[in-house]
DNA sequence: TAAAAAATGTGATAATTATCACTTATGCTT
DNA sequence: AAGCATAAGTGATAATTATCACATTTTTTA
């Protein structure tokens, strides 16, 4: 099932990665040409726990989410990842079972490199290996905050800064004023750190009320005070 | 303030370093060459958040703990790190401002490179980049598995893991029991899950009670059903 | 476009843990 | 070893959020 992806033409792909921007031009192609495209519709799942990667994915397009499942059988959402963005960190260089599940929060036009080339790839080019690293540690500083959001008891802190940590996500500027385009459900929202549907739901509101925000249908949040935010989350 | 460590002499030092596990024997001892020792005293601080990394620290002998605080003024801990471990992540390569501190949770010899020292033997052996990856791999999951556990609700199954991976960082097996030896106060503890000291107080008699774990004094604990403690856990 | 399904909002209540105040135990210092 | 300082245990209460049940809105689909 790997249809050919339509936007994703020529080297565009590869020249998106972070991770392969030590290459040089010819290498660059190369690597390209070992790439396979595939799109995955919203809600489709990329990827399941326990399965064995020996695939690298590259994200060309599109949002996606990793989670896990916590023992109440609840999704805990670790990163959001968009275009650039690859799945797994140690997964590139072992073959081993993922420990987290992929969904595309939208469409998703995905690039994909088998473990086989992508070794290859590394063994010439060592110096990828540091372009890893540098991915890597973004993700620790994602999850370090994360830890702290959850450990942070005060509810009303912690939604915001799952708001403020999604303008860099989803923010959008839209006649001078700022708008989230939120592609997570209020039970995402409440699984990413930690709180049930309804308590998300009442808080989102309170800040409605207060004046700090402006709910738009379900997937929409302008924020109207951001100051007022970041105090919040101090 | 270096004081040289009686118990780190000659290569050994350098040998127990995974990262340095890829090294060839004479760059072994050129690493060694380059080390400073340092001891600090249990309790005694090793770096604070916001102090520019320009060393590598590695652990030759005991235990520290990494930690940031949360909005509420407590600590939370990141890793406990022990003999081989070294702190930082991308610290390492580039001189940026450290986002946590440590702490001796014992009498911890300490072996000291230099950034430069260690920039130039990283440029000579790229390969090391890729040992310093399953390192950082290995933080990762252990950021995972605590997120896992700071957003289960059931604050039992959250001991009985903390319990279970204190088995790896402090247990013994004394005669024929197993024994967990911890130098963290209960308020670390209690801190590392993210509830409070008087909650992991109770939970702990509680745990005794059951029959689980049997407390001996504050520092140590005696499991007594590991079967029952891990199906606490899940 | 209507109907059905899914997601969200909201009130009342229950359950849990944080807080506070204090007692007791532990361990360190001299 | 005694005394002091720190850490830990405990009870009562307050505060907060999860739960549950159901209304309402939004989105999907036929």
């Amino acid at each position: 099932m790997l249809d050919q992806c339509k936007k994703c033409t020529g080297r565009y792909c590869a020249t998106k990665v972070s991770i392969f921007s030590a290459l040089e031009k010819e290498q660059l192609s190369e690597v390209t040409n070992l790439i396979v495209r595939r799109t995955y519709k919203k809600g489709q799942i990329i990827c399941f726990e326990g399965d064995i990667s020996d695939k690298l994915y590259v994200i060309n397009k599109g949002k996606i989410k990793i989670f896990k499942y916590t023992k109440e059988g609840k999704e805990q959402i670790l990163y959001i990842l968009s275009e650039g963005d690859f799945i797994g960190d140690l997964s590139l260089l072992k073959e081993e079972e993922l420990k987290f599940n992929a969904e595309a929060l939208e469409d998703v036009n995905m690039c994909i490199l088998t473990k086989r080339d992508f070794d290859n790839i590394l063994k010439s080019n060592p110096e990828i290996a540091l372009k890893i690293l540098e991915v890597v540690h973004d993700r620790i500083v994602k999850l370090e905050n994360l830890i702290q959001s959850l450990s942070t008891k005060d509810i009303e802190a912690r939604i915001a800064s799952l708001l403020i940590s999604f303008i860099k996500d989803f923010g959008v500027n839209k006649k001078d004023r700022l708008e989230l385009n939120i592609p997570l459900s209020r039970e995402d929202m409440a699984n990413y750190i930690g709180v049930t549907r309804e308590t998300i739901s009442r808080k989102l509101s309170n800040l409605q009320s207060e004046g700090i925000i402006e709910l738009v249908g379900n997937k929409r949040i302008i924020i109207k005070d951001i100051e007022g935010l970041e105090y919040l989350a101090e």
